[in-house]
DNA sequence: TTGTATGCGTTATCAA
DNA sequence: TTGATAACGCATACAA
């Protein structure tokens, strides 16, 4: 099924049945008619190899696959959200490994001299990140799922979820549920995502006048969740902020007023309270960014989307 | 960066240039060196477009990204695994949606139009399966990760997990730890997997010469474990055996000597024993498998794999 | 062992 | 408004 099929059984050139598919305003209204109905017909699908051959772009976004470390993650459902949102926009993903940011960067290479993806979605962004200044250099349109942490501003549009509001929300029901010692239990200084979750916690207790004390950093685990949470309670907090679902898990053994965050099947299945992050929308919002600047339409800087406080039991 | 730029700075035609990527053996080695030396100096990558435009191959493997439904599935580390196998053997796996069997078939049938795969791996195998058939009577090549569920022999290849050969385990590691009324909690009969998954359980028990009266469908949610194990434990069951984690977590809050099946982030979690299903050697076998066939190699029938019992406390 | 000619299906350019 | 032609990069048949 090629496009000359198409054009003999409509009986016009093949130029026309091109022009119908691509700029139909430059076509007759009837001769349209005439060659869609054959499209139909014939069950005609543009080939995705010849478009690509002659206009050098291929409908194909790539991102990374992410090893699920402890398989507490989030990013199949974003991938999820993202495969639909591609779609939609007549894009496809192509996915591809990486153990870090070099290794990531020889993936891009390689797929932009092979399959050519007309951009990448890039997910875990952290402090000092070669992937984006690699990209940025060579003019290669991306989007971020994350923030340019540490980086004054962004050159490149990126979706994130706002960390702190969420941080906020979850210290404010715990305020409202009676406590008034909340402790928080995050992960190691430095980590942009990190970070952000506790300064929701903080600006949230400093505005009611309250101590900020009462924090710890781990590595993550739910061992060092529980470890921390332990110290916390036993220095006077009644209640926990986690910086994830896995933390807060280790917590859950030392006191039930834990909040977590990222709203993980774990924590369904355990009933912790926890921030969900809507990503399904942030994966559509990447998506959007992205094409947007595929096609030359003007590009919102970033988008910042905001938590939601998925309450499983009494603060 | 195209063929011809190699050639020009090997000094050799277009053709050896070819030649020496695609048949090596008939150029002569000093030739063949040179001309890779100008490929790795000028970083050159074949065109995947142009490369399929001629022989009608995209390197492309089509796979479905399913919805999470509960979130505790098995999938993004299958997926995982699947890309990474694939690029092993020169392979990118494109990713497509669909709600059903249906929307499925249409998605082959748009993408075999445009993209052109060169094969789909399809996961989530059942009865009455359209999507079988359909590749089948097309005679395109994919392979199945799931056993053809209800059809006396399968007409493609496929890989799969011995899920009774899983149960069995399970079982006789609760027989080990004394148990003698070991209860099944099941999903509805007519499921391939979960019949499959029962007659692990049933069979180890009557070559004990125990009874296999200990059994309960339930609809897979946490709840309907729970209901179903408080039932099996007052008829006199001591010990659970569950056709996933999802129903073990149910179980759990009536009994502690519960397998799961799955080993998913919230078995680790709440440390349960359970199966682990070998889901990156599955992944790499569904590649081998479906490679196999399409360099027109023989193709093994199909591949069963065995689930590991994770362990995690006493039966 | 190497070189030449050709076509894969599409779209951009340009002419009718 | 429509049609003819060329070109994208590659790999094959065939000739040298």
């Amino acid at each position: 099924m090629t496009i000359a099929d198409v054009a003999r059984h409509a009986n016009v050139s093949r130029q026309t049945v091109s022009n119908v598919l691509n700029s139909p305003e430059v076509v007759k209204e009837e001769t349209r008619q005439r060659v869609l109905a054959a499209v139909e017909a014939l069950g005609y699908r543009v080939s995705a190899a010849a478009r690509q051959m002659r206009t050098g772009r291929s409908r194909l976004l790539a991102t990374r696959i992410e090893t699920t470390q402890d398989g507490m993650n989030v990013f199949d459902r974003f991938l999820h959200g993202l495969t639909e949102s591609a779609a939609g926009s007549g894009y496809r993903v192509l996915l591809y490994t990486a153990t870090d940011d070099q290794s990531e960067i020889a993936a891009f290479d390689q797929l932009l001299g092979e399959f050519e993806p007309d951009g990448f979605v890039l997910t875990s962004t952290h402090h000092g990140d070669a992937r984006t200044s690699w990209l940025a250099e060579r003019d290669l349109p991306f989007v971020t799922f994350g923030r340019p942490w540490g980086t004054s501003e962004a050159g490149h549009p990126w979706v994130d979820v706002d960390g702190a509001a969420g941080t906020e929300a979850a210290t404010r029901h715990l305020l409202d549920g009676g406590h008034r010692r909340i402790g928080f239990l995050g992960w190691e200084t430095g980590s942009g995502v990190g970070d952000d979750r506790k300064s929701g916690w903080s600006r949230t207790l400093a505005a009611g006048g309250l101590d900020t004390d009462l924090a710890m950093e781990t590595d993550g685990t739910p061992a060092q969740g529980q470890a921390g949470a332990r110290e916390l309670v036993e220095r006077g907090a009644t209640a926990l902020v986690c910086v994830s679902d896995s933390v807060a898990l280790g917590a859950l053994q030392v006191t039930p007023s834990v909040v977590g965050f990222d709203d993980t099947p774990v924590a369904a299945a355990i009933g912790l309270t926890t921030l969900g992050q809507p990503l399904a929308e942030a994966a559509a919002r990447c998506v959007e960014l992205l094409t947007d600047r595929l096609s030359g339409r003007p590009t919102a800087p970033h988008v910042l989307l905001t938590p939601t406080l998925v309450i499983r039991k009494d603060p």
